[in-house]
DNA sequence: TATTGTTATACTCTATAACTATA
DNA sequence: TATAGTTATAGAGTATAACAATA
């Protein structure tokens, strides 16, 4: 492979596909998340236990079932997560005050020295991918944008 | 959940979440996946094996393993997608003229009717959802754009 | 009756390694 | 040696159903 690129291989027709916003936001997406894994696969963290991590950060005190229904998942999928972020120390769960049937989430001391850490390291390849768009306008309206879609 | 709505429950702060395009695009895309299987999952179609009929049906001969480069994934995926398909009756497997050891992959007569009528599902809600979009260059923008991120 | 956390389970998607038959 | 298709396998991610404790 000298000069040219088999990812980017001309003769491949992608037809409707590069149409279709769908395949394309998959394709980024992708990218995004391949990426997440080279900067922080290393400290055990992937891209749905750092969006909890941030949930709770924000939100101490969240119960497990609320936390699932803010970032659009199961609640049975937020036990094997929480289960591994109390596991390395980083939020543990306590007994929530008024229902004792659930637990309220906070992230420990530990949790929040490591937590910098991690968006350090994800908002500077944030912002790496970041230069591919003219400025900063256009990030805010492509932020923008992809809220409306995710509805 | 008289007039509220817990998927946009303001008392939830997504704190860096809402600025990283990683977790916006995601969000964006499962939306995406979610309305793709709602029209297609009684044809029995993902978006996965849709993206493959897309490329043969442009790249007639093409190999699995050139689809798969193509789709950004590994040619042992493509087995049983194409095993799915050819089950189908949507497109099958040749001798490839000058490689024993490959097989061409070309639509079948069945395969080009069925295709359109996914096309044709897929783009209603294609054109749904990019109703939220300004007009049709904010739609090129966008498509652009992703395509930038996704390299 | 309804809800929380949990478990068991299953299904999809994806990637890796090894095998075979070819090149 | 290298490559195409295949197989076995394993790891995520995700969803459903059911259960005990509690509301």
């Amino acid at each position: 492979m000298q000069d040219d690129d088999k990812k980017n291989d001309p003769s491949v027709d992608f037809g409707v596909l590069n149409e279709f916003l769908g395949y394309r936001l998959r394709r980024a997406q992708m990218n995004f998340f391949t990426k997440f894994n080279d900067v922080c696969s290393d400290l055990g963290i992937s891209p749905g236990l750092f969006a909890v991590l941030a949930i709770v950060e924000r939100n101490p005190g969240l119960t497990q079932t609320a936390v699932a229904q803010a970032l659009g998942n199961d609640r049975s999928a937020m036990v094997a997560a929480v289960d591994k972020l109390e596991g390395k120390n980083l939020l543990e769960r306590r007994p929530a005050k008024n229902d004792r049937r659930s637990y309220a989430l906070f992230m420990t001391d530990e949790g929040q020295v490591f937590f910098k850490t991690l968006c350090d390291r994800v908002t500077a390849y944030e912002n790496q991918m970041a230069k591919r768009l003219q400025n900063e306008d256009e990030k805010r309206w492509l932020l923008d944008i992809l809220e409306r879609l995710a509805e």
